[in-house]
DNA sequence: AACGCTATCAACCGCTCTCGC
DNA sequence: AGCGAGAGCGGTTGATAGCGT
């Protein structure tokens, strides 16, 4: 365990490329998740959390940079309306992204817009070139997540398949083609998907019924 | 060119959760 | 069952880049 001294010695701030290098290496020889080890034995000075975060949210393999699609902006705002400020639970359903990535990215842009209410409608020309993110959402890398998300995650993944079967198109968990989504439309909380779901299956309260133990 | 303001995002902090003993 | 340590999560901060005046 750490003293304190050795705590107040740890370095802060942003991380030197040669530092990330040192960092990949030793993930790659202790393990993802032994931290503690990791910030010991790699000289860095870095505490064991801040290894992770910057493993987690920039080193890791299969990280996607760069601006967010219109699919992914979109899928943000509905599992934001579904599951709250579940950051990385939101994050694990888009391939690639963090939940930091995430959260920055609404915080940023999508709370500010939806706060002053502007209104901007998802063009179906976007909508029509949408990629197949429910299909790449199955074959994301697995996390080491809770029991609790990976349960909520598996009611979701449920949902999404029999959604398919329903030949709705779905692209994501809560996006329906032919639906014009309003970026400012009234903050129904978490509800309004699933009873807009209801309409056309049983589904809608089933899914929230059996997902709100975990939220 | 210089200054001030705003937006962005990496990183930190503090709390909660999980797991092993 | 209770405790402690480590991991994970969400909120917040701070550095800095970009833009307007």
């Amino acid at each position: 365990m750490m003293d304190k001294e050795f705590k107040t010695r740890m370095k802060r701030g942003f991380w030197k490329p040669e530092e990330d290098l040192i960092l990949k290496n030793c993930v790659e020889i202790h393990g993802e998740g032994n931290w503690a080890t990791i910030s010991e034995k790699s000289g860095l000075m870095r505490s064991g959390k801040s290894c992770r975060l910057r493993w987690k949210n920039y080193l890791r393999p299969n990280i996607k940079r760069g601006m967010m699609s219109e699919d992914e902006k979109d899928l943000i705002i509905r599992l934001h309306k579904l599951l709250g400020n579940r950051w990385s639970l939101i994050a694990g359903r888009l391939p690639g992204r963090t939940d930091n990535e995430v959260k920055n990215f609404w915080n940023t842009h999508l709370s500010k817009r939806s706060c002053r209410g502007k209104k901007k409608h998802v063009k179906s020309k976007e909508a029509n070139s949408r990629s197949p993110l429910g299909k790449e959402s199955q074959e994301f890398p697995a996390e080491t997540v809770s029991n609790k998300e990976v349960a909520a995650n598996s009611v979701l993944d449920s949902w999404i398949e029999e959604m398919q079967d329903f030949n709705c198109s779905l692209l994501s968990p809560l996006s329906m083609n032919n639906v014009p989504f309003l970026e400012d439309e009234p903050f129904i909380p978490i509800l309004d998907d699933i009873v807009l779901l209801d309409t056309f299956t049983s589904t809608g309260k089933e899914v929230w019924n059996e997902i709100q133990p975990f939220l």
